[in-house]
DNA sequence: CGGTATCCCCCGCGATACTG
DNA sequence: CAGTATCGCGGGGGATACCG
């Protein structure tokens, strides 16, 4: 495997860039905005450290990515003009896959430590309530170790965490794990969910009402899918 | 290697399928058209026959690609509604390739019989000249077994010849490899080459001043380089 | 927190030959 | 022409431990 193909064809050479294992998810994570290890590292949770390290250097060796210092000390990713201009093309891909790609029956797919993680990067910061309120996300049919969540909703931050933060709870969701994925991704409404007794809400009116207005979906959720899969 | 990512991620389930090695370069090639094994083992000549049809079996599986059998015998392969709807994908992969990769020196992505090949497949037909023409073209800087290329352009067809096909020549274009695939980019001009005596013609006054119509540039000439690698 | 270092497996893929 | 069969290796990458 010379590493490369060989061609001067311009997709060629992109892909040679874009089209190694890991790559895309790791540009996905720094076009949503991670510039931290840790976080990029929570977003592709299957890759072992070494290699995103590895992948992170390359990046940087081929202009995408830069690396720059804290003012607190350490360092951190983000992206050059070159990377950022892969946006459109990770995005049309993502669309692709939405559309195209079955999702059913794709159990290992799941993933509630990366669905927590998603969702908390999304959520509506202007739409929460005031003050501090604390969300705890059972996934009813997970295990005990990652059965539960927590979301601290705060004025204009979200912290999600995987050991219980000691607070007490104001709103409970229990939902299967493979519900709250497909409403992430737009296959369903919480509504529809809540009517059909797949979701419930425990906690004041006021929050169960507010809960779905707070959730800002995938950015793919919108993208429908092909009628049937070939 | 688990195969996929284990992530419901739209993006993660698409590059499962697309961001596998060469995949992208057979998906060029068939959204170019070619549907015959052999065809498109001339557009990935780097790709050993045996991974093509591995790969070609894949995409059969995961529903891009359908083949179906030839009315004289023998069968070929065409992409379903899923594959071509990847045709902006790649597209948007290729500019943003020829946009920020860098391509200087990089002798060894040259590549007369990939060129050659892309170059016949997008002549203008409607601009030939009428009845038999026949090309040669000789890459200066090539040793003996890459460096005559023909082209038969009669009605509404063109023959690409690696071996000496016998016919008399009728316009000879002698040029660099490094030239002509620059030209073919959109990198430089054939005009420009020619007055900078990188690209001679070889043939009657109207064939030589017709030459240049005839050629239809890679999909991705118009693309605009970055100014500057990074 | 922000990574490196190491080890080792295993299989992807390149090369070549061959067949209907 | 349109692939299959076989073989062997290289190194990608998974797992885990460790360091500043």
């Amino acid at each position: 495997m010379d590493k490369g193909y060989g061609q001067f064809c311009p997709v060629a050479k992109a892909a040679e860039i874009v089209a190694e294992r890991w790559t895309p998810l790791v540009m996905r994570e720094l076009l949503c905005g991670s510039q931290h290890f840790n976080d990029l590292r929570r977003g592709v949770p299957r890759m072992s450290p070494s290699l995103l390290s590895q992948r992170l250097k390359r990046l940087e060796d081929q202009g995408l990515v830069e690396r720059f210092a804290l003012p607190g000390g350490g360092s951190a990713y983000r992206l050059t003009a070159a990377g950022e201009a892969l946006r459109p093309v990770i995005e049309a891909l993502g669309a692709w896959g939405k559309r195209w790609v079955s999702q059913h029956a794709s159990r290992e797919d799941l993933d509630p430590d990366l669905l927590m993680w998603d969702l908390h990067r999304r959520l509506h910061l202007d739409r929460l309530p005031t003050g501090r309120t604390v969300l705890r996300f059972e996934f009813l049919d997970m295990p005990a170790r990652q059965r539960f969540y927590w979301l601290l909703l705060e004025a204009e931050r979200v912290d999600v965490c995987f050991k219980d933060p000691g607070f007490d709870v104001d709103l409970q969701v229990a939902v299967p794990l493979a519900v709250m994925t497909a409403i992430w991704l737009g296959d369903r409404s919480v509504e529809r969910a809540r009517r059909d007794g797949d979701l419930t809400l425990h906690g004041p009116r006021s929050l169960r009402q507010s809960f779905a207005g707070w959730l800002r979906l995938s950015s793919f959720a919108e993208v429908p899918r092909a009628g049937t899969r070939q």
